[in-house]
DNA sequence: CGGAGGCTTGACTGCAGTCAAAACAGGTGG
DNA sequence: CCACCTGTTTTGACTGCAGTCAAGCCTCCG
């Protein structure tokens, strides 16, 4: 299920690291420390990184590849709360707030993960406040962005939440392509149903329309983006 | 707008402080620190505490009263992000997280309140890092929360997302009187509507139905909670 | 007593969810 | 290399939940 290599870590440089945005204004020597106490872990696609409850006891970084994290509600529905991409972390949340991992983190794709437990990021924190400060911010910025979907998932008609997530996606997670902006992991319909709170079908029938109207390009799992300033339209017309 | 009156100050037990979740673990030296470092306003039924998008540069701790923070989307939308109980604070997000203030907070009844300045805070943190971490734990599960309200305005049903609030709500801002638990502030079918992502006539009608059932009994702003296990069954059936 | 804000109810409608079926792509094993 | 099987996507037809439109009532407050 998961492999440690060590020699990855040997040969990183320890100042890619300062990507991070909790690792942010840490010194070369700090990033060097935290690197040290890092342990890193190979995750093949389809595997789980961690489960949805289980006691939240570390904390991760993507060096390569893209995970997906979802929950599952008590009806067995799930709801994607977010992608991770490249010098992310993730599980800071549950690790910090002392409760359970809020939902389950699958790769998407084969990823490497750098990992640190509880109680070496708790010393971390304690050897350097910048963390705990760069903590802070980071949560509060998800939490913000949590409100936004909250507010559009009430508010606004299906269409425009996908142009809004797509949007998002595009922005956050894109790679330029000749064809347009292309999400840079395999997604399904399914995925983005799950984002925005809809189906399949719905998500299904919105891309082909959007396809026909030349705004998007899509494949399996595949979604490029050709005319942002469309999407845009769409997403924040009256 | 705001009256500031110190004599209240001067009559608070400091030990009451405790209370607050983000200054839970000090010592009674700690919160007498504290205490002396906070201004106290008096905020009238219908005035703006603070607005949305403001420099975020005070968080406030509820001492009386209750307020109602809502995010107003660009369409003029609201979407109501919570209420605020006593000895609850606000603006600690935006205040730590840089950012301006997610959204408007509006005092539903006349309210006292404390307030620190930003840079009282960021002293008061670097003093006891107690307080720091409290934050992020506070923080870490108002994250949470709304992870669930996503989920739940994504996939449930109107009348069950109405029944998951209103049980959240009489948890955790309800008065138990002879008729039931009743909902401690004066809450409108629109508030509960901007809660729920739908509108006041939905609203209106369900609230209409349990009366029938009598599950609640409800008038002008105010709600009772006459059977709080049939709401449970709501939420939670199949 | 009059006005404003809050609440209720009815009728209608349309967006998007459900049900159903089929095409398609990609990976696996014979 | 082909056959098969699984998971993804598309499309059509139907339906119902809840939003919109409309009207009127109630309650509190000045």
């Amino acid at each position: 299920m998961e492999v440690r290599d060590m020699s990855i870590r040997a040969t990183m440089d320890p100042r890619q690291l300062g990507t991070v945005s909790l690792f942010e204004g840490l010194d070369d020597r700090g990033l060097e420390r935290v690197l040290q106490a890092a342990s890193i872990r190979k995750v093949a696609a389809g595997q789980a990184i961690f489960e949805q409850e289980d006691a939240a006891d570390t904390v991760f970084v993507m060096v390569a590849g893209h995970a997906k994290v979802a929950k599952r509600g008590a009806d067995g529905q799930e709801t994607v709360i977010g992608f991770i991409n490249p010098w992310e972390m993730m599980g800071c949340v549950a690790v910090c707030g002392g409760t359970g991992y809020p939902g389950t983190a699958t790769a998407v794709e084969d990823s490497w993960l750098l990992a640190w437990s509880r109680a070496t990021i708790e010393r971390l924190m304690d050897e350097h406040s910048r963390i705990a400060r760069n903590a802070l911010s980071t949560i509060s910025g998800r939490l913000q962005s949590m409100q936004t979907r909250l507010h559009e998932v009430s508010n606004e008609r299906v269409e425009r939440r996908i142009a809004h997530t797509l949007r998002r996606l595009a922005d956050a997670s894109g790679r330029d392509t000749r064809q347009g902006r292309e999400i840079a992991f395999p997604i399904t319909r399914q995925d983005l149903a799950e984002m925005t709170g809809t189906t399949l079908h719905t998500v299904s029938r919105t891309l082909s329309a959007w396809h026909q109207q030349g705004i998007v390009e899509s494949a399996r799992q595949r979604i490029i983006v050709r005319d942002a300033s469309a999407l845009e339209r769409i997403a924040e017309s009256e």
